[in-house]
DNA sequence: GAACTGAGTTCTTTTATGGAACTAACTATG
DNA sequence: CATAGTTAGTTCCATAAAAGAACTCAGTTC
């Protein structure tokens, strides 16, 4: 297994993250949810170089993630947006952030808070089995992996 | 933002990320939730250099989670083995491998099922709001990063 | 006593990232 | 009309991380 092919691999956790794996990929990602679509916000928020942002970008881009659009005709500029694909990631991403409240402390409080759109009231996420609405953890489940 | 001081950021996706965010990683943990514990076999398993994976596995405990356990006397041995901080987890491998399956194009067939331990049918992961039952996408949810 | 096991460590080479300056194609300002 | 500003990059060099292979250590097995 080589990190550079792991698109290759049978397993969708190494395909997965072919796509999402790299250093600052989904901090890129968490931006583009937030609403920041351009190169030098993207820049400036995250303290990347711009050459790897440029990098990122450009895979994103690739693996159709993101798409690049022009917003403004002269000059040419471009700025990023998620695609479905791209936005189907939500659920890593508050996956992520529900076990990172949870389990890697902050300074002080929990600093992002996910609230519902509807209500404003804050949500509890889980992951359910959509057949019978049980609760999965690695108790309940086992996954084969055809390596 | 530095890579290496993520851990000191108020925002949870980058505390997250700086404990899973490193190459490899997610998949030293993947092997571990299908039962690999030794240091050999997750080697040759993953193709990693011996160096990083000893990298991996000595952060993965300095930050709670896997436990190094003695299994064997002489010459003493330690395997890894995820700790309950290292379980919770679980829901980012299941979230990834689903936008995995459904996003990047395997070469055939989606190559992992999860499957339900009880009944034995293919499990249908959703995040849902525990509170209201609610599907949870980012068209319905807003979260606010405290940066 | 020679080869094997298993969890590492120690090299050296290659690749990726960091940091800063530079470019291109404009627009706005004095 | 020249100079400064904007924005999405690229280029170049230094440093850090990862790949690859060999070696160590404390035993055990043939």
């Amino acid at each position: 297994m080589k990190w550079n092919d792991l698109h290759k691999e049978a397993c969708p956790v190494a395909r997965g993250l072919s796509v999402v794996g790299d250093r600052w990929t989904m901090l890129v990602l968490r931006d583009c949810f937030l609403g920041v679509r351009r190169f030098e916000q993207m820049q400036e928020r995250l303290g990347i170089t711009r050459h790897v942002l440029s990098d990122r970008l450009r895979k994103l881009e690739a693996a159709g993630v993101l798409r690049r659009e022009l917003y403004q005709q002269r000059p040419q500029r471009y700025e990023y947006r998620l695609t479905e694909r791209g936005k189907a990631l939500y659920p890593m991403l508050v996956t992520l952030i529900e076990w990172a409240n949870a389990h890697v402390p902050p300074e002080g409080e929990p600093s992002v808070k996910l609230l519902s759109r509807e209500t404003g009231d804050p949500i509890a996420p889980v992951l359910v089995d959509a057949n019978t609405g049980q609760n999965i953890s690695h108790r309940n489940v086992t996954a084969v992996v055809a390596e």
